[in-house]
DNA sequence: CGTACAATTGAGAATCCTCAAGAGCAGTGG
DNA sequence: CCACTGCTCTTGAGGATTCTCAATTGTACG
């Protein structure tokens, strides 16, 4: 997670193919790169965008890692999702131009900001970048059903394990060990995000402890039997249909 | 819902500000009509696409009612949505080129179908018309993230209560009355869709009628009081958090 | 070393699910 | 026209999962 060394702007970023300029020709990467307005670092637990600010940027994530969440009526946190490097945040205040959520850095942080004047004019003149755009967004939709059902259709347990193995896989894309890693956010944010109590999360960590399946030291995670913990997601509870 | 009457294409649709011409120049609007691929009718319990075919579309609903699903590895079926005319289809397919769930007519219904290879290509010629697709999938996307939010923070009463107006929103955008209207999905369909058991819908659905809020005859539906549904919805309960 | 915060653990309670039976309604065929 | 079948929806009783409340332990930081 420790990527916070000085690094260029996209043509040498070792994240490129995972971020906005995968399928760029280099000359087109370049006129990206000159677009990225700044690479704020923020702090932990210091806010990327407020819920309801007009969006003048989308970020994408180069360093650290992100939790967005919906403040409702009573001003309640209810998560929506993390953020690791290579992904972008902001999508959801495409439609109204102002955020639907907010974002706050879970750790030590750094993100491209993208200005979204510069980035629209940019996908009109690069075809295969409003390309890669349309299909950041297909992903994030797909992702987001996944969410739907997750909560929708799974058991406690189930959740902790998908959990897991969706930070694994997202690690693993990102080059780090797919079966032993540090998460970013508190119990409470896992709870909050799959839709459980901080007690309920504890709880299932434990027994899957207990199995022998998962390692848990704070917020180390290491993975002992990837597939076993794969084949806790799979049996779908007989919920109705 | 009976919108079946042969109607024109886009210039002359009465769905056209809801649906991808919003915004565009009349022009404009005659262009996206002459892609429109046809107007592709579909009987109760038709599958539009399926889960894995390859996306060639996207779809428009022009009239009726869709059920969106995900088939998991057990063969269960997930609701993940379901969609009113003047919305798009086959969004989620964007990134990888494949449908990731299936939709099914959930009653007689008209489609208008958007060969994704022209418009894309109608997309780089018309800066608007590419506004109004990232707008959608914004919308997509901000939609989704509701609900997360119902499935991951939501008692049973509140998401029934939630689901209600929803459809009574959509249906007056459309142009229909907000308090009367007919389910066009089975109790079934909602309660997979809502994370619920079919009795526990049903039961729900009995109490906001024994305390006079709906009137439920069969699949009609009649908001009796729309301000206390709301108020059911807003007290969220106290999850951690 | 003490405070603040995070996480675990336990016991009882509530919501929602499971299982089961019955009612309402549409379509079919004798 | 009516019984019959099939499907949807409702209603009831009991049980399981998860939540709530409360106390304790563990960890970080000044």
């Amino acid at each position: 997670m420790d990527q916070l060394s000085p690094q260029a702007a996209c043509p040498s970023c070792k994240l490129s193919d995972l971020c906005l300029p995968y399928g760029l020709q280099k000359n087109e990467v370049a006129q990206l790169a000159a677009i990225v307005k700044s690479k704020r670092p923020l702090h932990a637990d210091e806010i990327l965008y407020r819920q309801g600010d007009a969006s003048r940027s989308l970020y994408a994530v180069k360093a650290g890692s992100f939790r967005s969440f919906i403040l409702n009526s009573e001003g309640d946190e209810q998560v929506i999702g993390f953020s690791l490097p290579g992904e972008l945040i902001g999508l959801d205040a495409l439609q109204y131009g102002h955020y639907t959520c907010s974002t706050i850095a879970l750790e030590t942080a750094l993100v491209c900001e993208l200005p979204l004047s510069q980035l629209n004019e940019l996908c009109g003149k690069i075809p295969s970048l409003q390309v890669q755009m349309t299909r950041i967004l297909g992903k994030e939709i797909a992702s987001d059903h996944d969410k739907i059902l997750l909560l929708g259709h799974r058991s406690a347990k189930e959740r902790i394990a998908t959990f897991l193995l969706m930070l694994s896989s997202r690690y693993c894309t990102l080059g780090f060990s797919s079966t032993e890693f540090n998460l970013s956010m508190r119990r409470q944010d896992i709870a909050n995000f799959l839709g459980l109590t901080i007690e309920t999360v504890s709880r299932q960590l434990a027994e899957l402890t207990k199995i022998g399946i998962i390692t848990v030291k704070q917020r180390g995670i290491q993975i002992n039997d990837l597939a076993l913990l794969k084949a806790i997601v799979q049996p779908c509870p007989p919920l109705a249909y």
